[in-house]
DNA sequence: CAGCTGACAGATTTCAATATCTGTCAGCTG
DNA sequence: CAGCTGACAGATATTGAAATCTGTCAGCTG
């Protein structure tokens, strides 16, 4: 045995997903994730300083994972219009599948996110950059009309917050959301035509 | 002395107000209000069946005095485009004075609209109601293109959640609320004329 | 000596006993 | 007799003592 790996921040993340999963976001304590990876809990507080640091590293890391994909759509060099429209999409749907496949570590993340806004704040910031590169493309091509990209692209995230922002989960599974994302997407798309 | 009045849904109404705005929603109980009425708490079950009735008939009066407000500008008749945005501002103003008035008062309703999800689709159902009626006026008109009033204006109300929606109250008092909602707003309406 | 441990103080959470509340209803009252 | 009362059973909330957790740090270990 004696598989004494060292201890990483990388894998007291790994270890603290695990707890959160197993005991929700209420009950999961920097002692059991200590006790997950066999140490004290004193060697966890020499990777992360406080409790809330770690649940927010832990929180970055989960959104993260959605940007990346993301990105992947941003950065396509392809039509601007159906970039976006596939970007919106996108999120809608990476959102709502992780709302609808496994609820309770959905809403886990729900409690995460409401403690750090910070964090919450930088991924908001990441994805309306990448709405803002579609915006600028698509005004270079002259298929958008728009004074300021940046603020087009805000407004583009706010019109469509229904369909991405957690606290409307609970509508995403009701029947017709697909066609009132279509029938709100259509509306914004028009109106950055010009 | 001896004002003994006789006892109606109405003051019941009234006293279960006050004892939200005084004790919370968390704390508000039947007893309580019975107490502030000088009554016995079965006599508040006499014209309330049960304590849920009681608390989605107090949320019904509140979303109603928004209702009326706002039904007196779609029933305006002048510009669509203008009236439209006068209503989207009234609803927004609205709800952000409420919250931002007295956010005690303003929890306890999110806690209540929580609640009755059945009082507040009629009340949403209401608004669009309202909106629809601006939108098919503006088809009229020929200022407005929409194959669907009633799928256009649902459109424009889910595009606008984030200026009325009470799970984003905290972002309307951040500075630049307002120009966002401008651009928002700015955004639809270039949609909706097509 | 870099990395880990475990005891510790103060803060927070749990748990079970106790009190209060909800909803009903037989009977009182004007 | 229409409207109100108040006792009651079961459900829910409050409370305070005990258990656990957070964050620190002096010292152990390889």
């Amino acid at each position: 045995m004696g598989t004494t790996e060292i201890l990483t921040a990388e894998r007291i993340l790994a270890a603290t997903e695990e707890v959160l999963r197993r005991h929700g976001p209420a009950k999961a304590t920097v002692v059991d994730v200590a006790r997950a990876l066999g140490v004290s809990h004193g060697s966890v507080y020499r990777h992360f300083r406080t409790k809330a640091a770690l649940r927010a590293a832990v929180t970055k890391r989960w959104l993260d994972r959605t940007s990346e994909v993301l990105d992947g759509i941003a950065a396509q060099d392809r039509d601007p219009e159906a970039r976006l429209r596939d970007w919106l999409a996108a999120l809608f749907t990476a959102k709502r599948r992780k709302a609808g496949d496994d609820p309770e570590l959905f809403a886990t993340y729900m409690v995460l996110t409401g403690e750090s806004g910070e964090v919450v704040g930088q991924h908001i910031a990441e994805l309306t950059g990448q709405l803002t590169a579609i915006v600028r493309a698509g005004v270079d091509a002259g298929v958008f009309a728009s004074a300021d990209p940046a603020m087009s692209a805000l407004a583009l995230f706010h019109a469509t917050d229904r369909f991405h922002d957690p606290c409307h989960a609970a509508a995403w599974e009701e029947p017709g959301v697909e066609d009132e994302f279509e029938a709100v997407v259509d509306l914004v798309l028009r109106g950055l035509r010009g």
